[in-house]
DNA sequence: AATAGAAACGGACTGCAGTCCGGTTATGCC
DNA sequence: GGCATAACCGGACTGCAGTCCGTTTCTATT
């Protein structure tokens, strides 16, 4: 009597000691991170405390970048089911051109408040593929309920980059621009561009 | 009989040996980098092809980003010439608007050409200090030509925001979208923002 | 329960960015 | 022209990302 069947065999089943490894390489790595920054964490460090080898690190997460990634998205995901499911005006319930703005601020303090480790996961296996399309996704929905006419993928694309990190970083730090105005300037080109 | 005065001692002169190392320097890691691609030219190689010491690199440039934006820094330098008073449409004489669509499209294109520099560049020196504002002061003075209201400043960097090295990357490499669509994507946004 | 085979493990190994310090060379002054 | 000083030079040294391969451990099968 199995417990778990596997029925589809494209993606090879995890080995139990795999599995094990990886939730103690994760749960090492976000002590690590939160206890002395991102940028102070070597692998032969995390691989020293989850007690593990360091070839394992890089067979499961292909590089210091994905394993960054890895770490990334345990918050990335919980912001996504927020914005899917959460209470309005960011999550469903609230206008569109409300859930819009909302959506705007919540991920410009998002990638400020993890400008280091998104910068450590660079573009590698989550990023530019989980948090991109998923924001690029939600934005060309949401201008599709206002509407909006013209190029939409494209035009999701463009709201989105003036919130990149670096970005933001450039504003924030060196040229000293207030939240309150990058917030400002993003809703006025937002209703600029939502007609 | 001084050959040449130094009037304001501010930045100390650079001595003569210095000065002639440095445009080895830069003269081998353009060669290095024409001939093998950015990604596969390391600091020693550079260092040997320009017969000099590692150590002679690192106080020079201060990284392998800062020897990047130099050499990336050779090019843009003829675009900045190109954009203040080249021929029109790019160029001083056409109406605000044109000129801000071609800029747009001459920016797109050499970014794109140049991508793996500027990626090396990173934010190192000349890249995040002399490409970008210089773009951001051309757009802000052309968005105030064409009589736009609001937070220029910010408009101007939401406007160049899409053009950036990663966001074509993927919307190229990994989403196959032509650069046809991508301009005229960027055209129309362009004319939504200028009211 | 024993076994065969495949997948995962781990630590020694390589190559590169960046540092450091003893030696050398240019410049300013006498 | 000679000398003192400060800047420059260069290569050996360190630390980290990423690789490799012999060894161990799991799982399916009988």
């Amino acid at each position: 009597m199995p417990i778990s069947l596997h029925l589809a065999d494209d993606p090879p089943p995890e080995r139990a000691d795999a599995a094990r490894n990886r939730h103690a390489v994760l749960a090492a790595a976000l002590r690590l991170v939160d206890h002395c920054g991102v940028d102070a964490v070597s692998m032969d460090a995390v691989a020293t405390e989850a007690g593990v080898g360091k070839g394992t690190l890089f067979r499961r997460f292909g590089s210091r970048q994905g394993l960054m990634a890895a770490v990334l998205n345990e918050s990335e995901t919980q912001w996504q089911a927020a914005v899917l499911s959460g209470p309005p005006p960011l999550g469903p319930g609230a206008p569109p051109m409300g859930r819009l703005l909302e959506f705007g601020h919540s991920r410009l303090h998002l990638n400020l408040t993890h400008a280091a480790l998104i910068r450590a996961a660079g573009r590698a296996g989550a990023r530019s593929y989980a948090a991109v399309s998923f924001s690029a996704m939600h934005v060309r929905y949401l201008l599709g309920e206002l509407g909006v006419r013209g190029d939409i993928a494209l035009l999701a694309t463009s709201l989105l980059a003036p919130l990149e990190v670096p970005i933001l970083e450039q504003q924030v730090n060196q040229e000293g621009i207030s939240l309150a105005r990058i917030e400002a300037a993003w809703d006025d080109l937002v209703r600029r561009v939502a007609v």
